[in-house]
DNA sequence: AACTATTTATAAGA
DNA sequence: TTCTTATAAATAGTT
């Protein structure tokens, strides 16, 4: 606008540009606070270079945030406030839920029983006795699981014994082998499940607000650890 | 700027002011426009008049939400992000919070067991029965004290007739009275709540997800809504 | 909204 | 970068 008119497209000369670039920022920043002032408006510019530098002008009046806020409740609905109040909801939602599961627990568990009525505590009762029946089930048919896996290993072990001997005896016939039956392997299985370390054995405690990811130490296997019921 | 120097400060002919606005509000953007074109940069411009109307410019190449968000990144680090950041920590801990919740509820309900082992499952079983038990013993508590309640009502009502009968004998002495005692009360009480109607009695059923608030219809009093043991 | 006298912004050069 | 200055552009007051 002075010793030549320009086009106005981009310059080229990247010195130049950046000249032309800070003349003309501080031109714009005069303007805006002069708006500001004659016209007792509020202003936010904001600039970037092309070199990714960043300015800001702000009416003195009030902040970027205030004028962005008021730029989304005059203009656009939806920047980002809609995103921040789902996510609020969602978390208040979360925590009812949260709070609710709790209680049940404590019911379950024997606690806060005082603001149930006769006919929730009724049910509740009986809920948690057929539940505890399942659970006792379980227990059970996993420990029969167990036996049952240990014997057939025990028998097939005899077996192999079995065979050595019969071997042997193929090899020195003066010894005769007397097989007493597999109820002795019963009773090695209680006698050596018998000495595991008992303060393995029932190391859950269910806490209120987590559960323990139990991890147990040592290398004992899976049929060797449990203890007799 | 022309025809005259002006004082930078507010106008106070409000139609001057408004026009004033309008005229450099234009500028603002032509000059916007230009620095973007010429310097291949990035402007936000919102601008709010006194009257409240909001105008704004941008960049064709970018967005107002981009030139925000950059902005937060390059200066203030801390506007909303990472209050935004906070809350979806936050949704992510309730979430698991809850997980963990929901699974213990679903064990103690006697689903889910398989993933227990045994000696969980020995644990679980033991504090069932004793919450179990701690559950019968309130159940049994209130119960008592609603027949003790009751039965205390009863004497009254007892005593209040007696001294009717009395108050009537006076006047008319040739009847006499018989007292055949408390048990018949007793036995009235029974007879009494064996009426009620069976459906209203163990309404509630305890969900896994949420936790019925039950309101009970009808006007039957506390003390008569519970049927036998 | 248009005009225009004047002020202001600024492109190019130092 | 900053200063200078000739000139383009913006605009205050008026119509």
């Amino acid at each position: 606008m002075a010793r030549g008119k320009i086009q106005i497209k981009r310059i080229e000369n990247v010195t130049n540009r950046q000249v032309t670039y800070s003349k003309r920022r501080n031109g714009l920043f005069k303007k805006a606070n002069e708006l500001t002032v004659l016209c007792d408006a509020k202003v936010s510019l904001l600039m970037v270079s092309s070199s990714g530098k960043l300015h800001e002008f702000i009416s003195p009046s009030t902040t970027t945030k205030q004028v962005y806020d008021e730029y989304q409740k005059l203009l656009g609905i939806d920047l980002w406030k809609s995103h921040y109040e789902t996510m609020q909801e969602n978390l208040k939602k979360l925590k009812e839920i949260n709070k609710s599961l709790r209680r049940q627990i404590s019911h379950r568990v024997g606690e806060c029983l005082n603001d149930l009525r006769f006919a929730e505590l009724h049910s509740l009762e009986k809920e948690m006795e057929s539940a505890v029946e399942v659970v006792r089930n379980r227990k059970l048919k996993l420990i029969s699981n167990q036996i049952d896996t240990k014997r057939k290993k025990i028998r097939n072990a005899t077996e192999c014994n079995r065979r050595l001997y019969e071997y042997d005896a193929m090899e020195e016939p003066h010894y005769g082998l007397v097989d007493d039956g597999g109820d002795y392997y019963d009773s090695a299985v209680i006698g050596y499940s018998a000495n595991e370390d008992p303060h393995n054995v029932f190391p859950l405690r269910l806490q209120p607000s987590h559960h323990p990811n139990l991890h147990r130490g040592g290398g004992s296997s899976d049929l060797t650890t449990y203890s007799l019921l």
